[in-house]
DNA sequence: ATTATCTATAGATCTATAGATAATGC
DNA sequence: ATTATCTATAGATCTATAGATAATGC
C-alpha cells in the first residue's frame, strides 16, 4: 500500500487542492477531514502523515489559494490592454460569483475565529492585492493612487462576497455591475454595455 | 421548575440575544446550543421548547439581528445634519469594527451555505440598507443614485470584514480611512481629519 | 529497513429526544 | 391539568492516534 516518493508529494498537493476547493464551498467548519481525504481518493488516517492538523491544512490551503489569487491578478493587469477595467470585468463578473475562484471571497469571516499563522497570510496577501490595485489606479499622487485602491479593493470584494449571499440574481447583477460602473476608469463606457 | 408565561418570553428573547452575539462572534458552526443555553443561563435541553432546531435558531437570531442594524442606520440618518458622513464615521469606525455589531460584516459568507429562510433574510436586509443609502446619496439621476448607493454598500462592508481579517491594526485603520474618504460627500475634509 | 497508507477505534462533541420534575394557571 | 425546564442519553460525527500492511528504496 505505500506509494513511491515521487507519488506521495502528488497526494499531498491533491490533498491541499481539493481541501482548498471544499474550504471555499463549505467554510472551514463545513467539511472534515475524512470527507476531504474520501474526495482525494484516500483514506481517512492517511491525512497524518501529510500534515499535523486540520488546522495545519487548513492554513497551508489558504496560503496556496492566496498565491493563485495574485498570480490570477497579476497575470489580467500584465496583458490587458486597460488592466484595471480588465480586471473588475473579470473579478466582478457572474462567472466569479458562482464560481468560488477568490479565497477572499469565501473565507475571510473566518478567519479572525482561526490562529495567527491564517490571519498572517490573509493579511499578507490583502497587502500585495493593493499594491497590484496601485500600479493600475490613476490620481495625481502615490497617496491618492493608495487610498483609491484600499476603497476599490474593499468594494470588489464586498460585492462579491454580498452578491452571493443573495436569493435573487437580477439583485446580485445589479449589484456587480453597479460596483463595476462606480470604480471603472470609463463609467459611461460600462454602464452603457451592462444594459 | 417551570416559570410563568411572562418568564418563558423573557427567556426565549435572551436565547435570541445571547445566540446572536455568539454567532457573530464564532459563527454558526463554531458555537453550539448547549453552550448557547449555558450563556443564556438555562439547560441544553429545554433550548427545543423555543425552537425547532438549532437552524431555526440561526434563521430567528439573523432577523433579529438585521432588523436592529437596519434601525441603526435609519436612526443615524434620521438625526445627522450630514446623514451619509455621519453614517460613513459610524460603521467605517474602529468601534465597529472591534464590536461584531453588524451581522452582516460577521456572517454574510456563511449564508449561502444555509436554506433559503436565511437568504432572503439576508437579501432583504441587503436592500433595505442600499435603500436607506440611497436617500442620503447626492446625483443627476435615480439610476446614478441608486448605483452609488450599491457600490458604497460593498465598500462599507467590504472594508470592514477585510480589516477584521487583518492582524495588522494599522493596516486595517487605513483600510477603514480610505475607504471613508472616497465614499464621503467631502473628502477634502475626511482626509485632514483622519490624520 | 523504511515509510506511505490502511483499518479500527478512542475520546470528545454535537443535535435532538425521552421522560421526570415542579411550578403555573385554569 | 398543563407546560417550561431539568436530567440523562441515544445516535451521529469529528479529530486524532495506534498498530498492521505492503510497497519502496537503500
Amino acid at each position: 500500500m505505500r506509494v513511491s516518493r515521487e507519488k506521495f508529494a502528488e497526494n499531498r498537493e491533491r490533498i491541499l487542492q481539493v481541501a482548498g476547493q471544499l474550504f471555499r464551498e463549505k467554510g472551514f467548519d463545513g467539511i472534515g477531514v475524512a470527507e476531504i481525504m474520501k474526495a482525494a481518493g484516500l483514506t481517512h488516517g492517511g491525512f497524518y502523515g501529510h500534515f499535523d492538523s486540520k488546522d495545519d491544512l487548513a492554513c497551508e490551503a489558504s496560503k496556496a489559494l492566496v498565491s493563485k489569487t495574485k498570480e490570477r491578478w497579476q497575470g489580467i493587469i500584465d496583458e490587458a490592454p486597460e488592466p484595471l477595467d480588465a480586471l473588475l470585468e473579470h473579478y466582478l463578473s457572474r462567472r466569479n460569483l458562482e464560481s468560488s475562484n477568490c479565497v477572499f471571497a469565501s473565507l475571510t469571516q473566518e478567519v479572525s475565529r482561526h490562529g495567527p499563522d491564517m490571519q498572517s497570510t490573509f493579511t499578507g496577501g490583502l497587502m500585495d492585492l493593493a499594491a497590484i490595485l496601485e500600479q493600475v489606479t490613476s490620481g495625481e499622487t502615490q497617496e491618492e493612487r493608495r487610498r483609491k485602491a484600499l476603497a476599490s479593493l474593499s468594494a470588489m470584494m464586498g460585492a462579491v462576497i454580498l452578491a452571493r449571499a443573495m436569493d435573487n440574481p437580477a439583485l446580485a447583477d445589479e449589484l456587480l455591475a453597479a460596483t463595476q460602473t462606480e470604480l471603472s476608469s470609463k463609467p459611461d463606457e460600462i454602464a452603457s454595455r451592462r444594459k
